[in-house]
DNA sequence: TATTGTTATACTCTATAACTATA
DNA sequence: TATAGTTATAGAGTATAACAATA
């Protein structure tokens, strides 16, 4: 477990051509860099075991409850045309339906069915149970990163927001 | 800045079928999410701002000096086949060249051109630079995030290594 | 025999534009 | 006129399998 007044500090190794923090900077965006590559990894681990590509398990994600189409396609940040095609195969497999939103008829809503339910909570729980980047983690430390994790979040313009959101 | 000792501890919402600190667990899983859609789209805004595909992009990251098309393939993550056309792009575009290596004459070395290089300069300083995640800490988090992915890192059998590995 | 790179093939994801049916 | 969804089209990324050249 990492305490906070002994984390080391190392000397400035003054490179030429970059400002102040440069090197500790880079390493931070590497490490960045990293956690992206394995969370991405583990994601398409967890939707392989259920059967599903990577924009189908995003999108599955994002079902908890019935969605338009359009709304979908903003979720999982794509253009529209290509829900069409995603929903289809998701339909044919018989994890969700378009049904007809009441009051206005070009609304087709997509809606998980029990299988798709059950798929969902099985990714769902893999994703989040499972996940390499916590398990590594002293206990401790979780809270502490969290907290880090949440200031970096904060000044972001386009920060998605709920569980299953920008999941992918 | 946040201080190590003022980490608010919460009291146990002690959900039903979720083992110990989940709700914890639960939270961290989806800032590390939020985190990773961040910085993707940081990287692609970088990759699209040097008219580069994201998985260009990441190869050009690779070739900060002459590799062999099959040691590319496994530093991007992709089929050895998929190279072909990928370097096949870049070289129309005048951003690289394949050259033979003495000594064994099935390898194609991948070699930046004079104008490739300049493009990953740019590339590189763009996503280094410019992270929105680095941007948002306070300069004395910095150091204490790098420490905890650090430590989150080490336990990932399959971590990539250095600076332009796993970029996406 | 094994390895490097290529080709052929097929599928998915992606965006743009044009279309329809509704509003 | 605007919006929701679809279709058509085109391009890129992905994997598998078979192939030629080389080791």
């Amino acid at each position: 477990m990492i305490r906070t007044m002994s984390v080391p500090t190392r000397p400035k190794p003054a490179r030429p051509h970059e400002p102040g923090d440069q090197a500790r900077s880079d390493e931070l965006v590497d490490l960045l860099v990293g956690v992206v590559a394995r969370q991405r990894r583990h994601f398409e681990n967890c939707a392989a075991q259920c059967d599903l590509s990577p924009p189908q398990a995003t999108a599955l994600l994002h079902l908890a409850s019935p969605v338009p189409m359009r709304e979908l396609a903003e979720r999982v940040g794509c253009d529209a045309s290509n829900v069409t095609g995603l929903v289809d195969r998701l339909e044919e497999r018989g994890l969700l339906q378009r049904r007809p939103l009441a009051g206005d008829r070009r609304i087709k809503l997509l809606a998980l069915t029990e299988q798709g339910s059950e798929v969902r909570r099985r990714l769902h729980r893999r994703v989040y149970d499972e996940s390499p980047l916590v398990a590594a983690l002293a206990p401790g430390n979780r809270a502490l990163l969290r907290d880090l994790l949440r200031e970096a979040a904060v000044a972001d313009p386009e920060r998605p927001q709920s569980v299953t959101r920008g999941a992918r």
